[in-house]
DNA sequence: TAGATTGTTAATCGATTAACAATC
DNA sequence: TAGATTGTTAATCGATTAACAATC
């Protein structure tokens, strides 16, 4: 797949049209037009099309994409034909619920070590999976070549444990630490942070009030 | 405060940036120029003027910006000099964790209603609440002049749901669900689409192995 | 005054959208 | 062939960045 440069906000909606087809599947629905999707996800079309171009050409002129199709080559894109494999650090409120979070497993997201240094915590079950030490995450990373990292420890932490989760050979992130992390530049970082998401609802409603 | 179009990045960016602040105001530090600012998190100085200047001059030329100052124009401006009541709808793993997240009562946020259908959650209590039955909402929403809902339901039921709240009054949403929600132009939506988040992770690990 | 840093304008960059030739 | 819809180009839009006059 020889690819220059992908906004991110194409992936996100590649994510999103990849949902939809999951869908139309279920519905036996077994072909699609980028107007269809485009009316199912609240899009344009040509965005839509705009968007699959950069990955290939997966439609007919004329007719449509066949629906199946499609979806396979998006899980192809998506990289979600694979198994990747996720370790947690912070065994939180958050990070407890992540653990336990189906719609990861239904994408092939696979939690296979959860972290945290309370005491009081290790040990304990979640799910399948035991609550370790921060020591054990070298070992883990290696043991189940692990590529992705979820971080739910508090602020003051969060550039640490970062730093050597990348060490231990993670190279992509999902942050949920309020906190700004400094990372290489071939480790791909995602914020998600929950208070800015709710500042952002504040500002429109204090905005129109 | 008269205002056009502000850019939804330059909203996350002052959450940001007010954090920041917030940290400079511990160390004791009294002024702080656009180009600490920025290199404290991660952004070109220009931006932070540029995301400032929306909003008025805060700043002396020559000089920079008193940092408690700024900070307080910042939680003026986002909204955070008031509180904000929340309603939570579902009380799964990840709703109930959000019930319990110290982030949001720190940013002034009061989660003052979880409601849950399934009657073996109902009654159980999250921190000071307790989960009550959906049939609650408009009550509880009038009751506590609610504004924002957090939706944590399965994908299903989400827009049906998201519609209850607004017709009771809500005007601000975050949408944890998978789902493509529909909401009026003058209600405020955001996403935090957790699979997304992976599924971009995902796509960078493909694209470069 | 000399040095520093803001606020703002203009240039650049990149993403979205409209339009249409290609083609089923 | 006529109608439909793709893939792609070019136009538009909007956000970021560079540059600099204003001014402390």
């Amino acid at each position: 797949m020889k690819v220059y440069k992908i906004p991110e906000a194409t992936v996100m909606r590649l994510s999103i049209y990849s949902r939809y087809l999951h869908q139309l599947i279920d519905e036996g629905v077994d072909t699609v037009s980028s107007g269809e999707i485009a009316a199912g996800v609240g899009v344009g079309s040509a965005q839509v099309r705009k968007d699959l171009a950069y990955f290939g050409e997966f439609g007919t002129r004329g007719v449509g994409y066949k629906v199946e199709e499609l979806y396979g080559y998006l899980i192809k894109i998506l990289g979600l034909d694979q198994q990747w494999n996720v370790i947690i650090v912070g065994a939180g409120k958050l990070g407890s619920a992540l653990a336990l979070y189906q719609g990861f497993k239904d994408r092939g997201f696979s939690v296979c070590a959860i972290l945290d240094n309370d005491p009081g915590r290790i040990g304990q079950k979640l799910g399948e999976t035991t609550i370790e030490p921060l020591e054990q995450m070298d070992q883990r990373i290696k043991e189940h070549n692990i590529k992705v990292g979820i971080v739910t420890v508090p602020a003051q932490v969060a550039q640490e444990v970062t730093d050597r989760l990348i060490t231990a050979g993670v190279t992509a992130i999902l942050n949920f630490s309020p906190k700004v992390l400094r990372v290489p530049h071939e480790v791909t970082l995602r914020n998600v942070d929950l208070s800015v998401n709710l500042e952002v609802l504040s500002f429109n409603l204090a905005l129109n009030s």
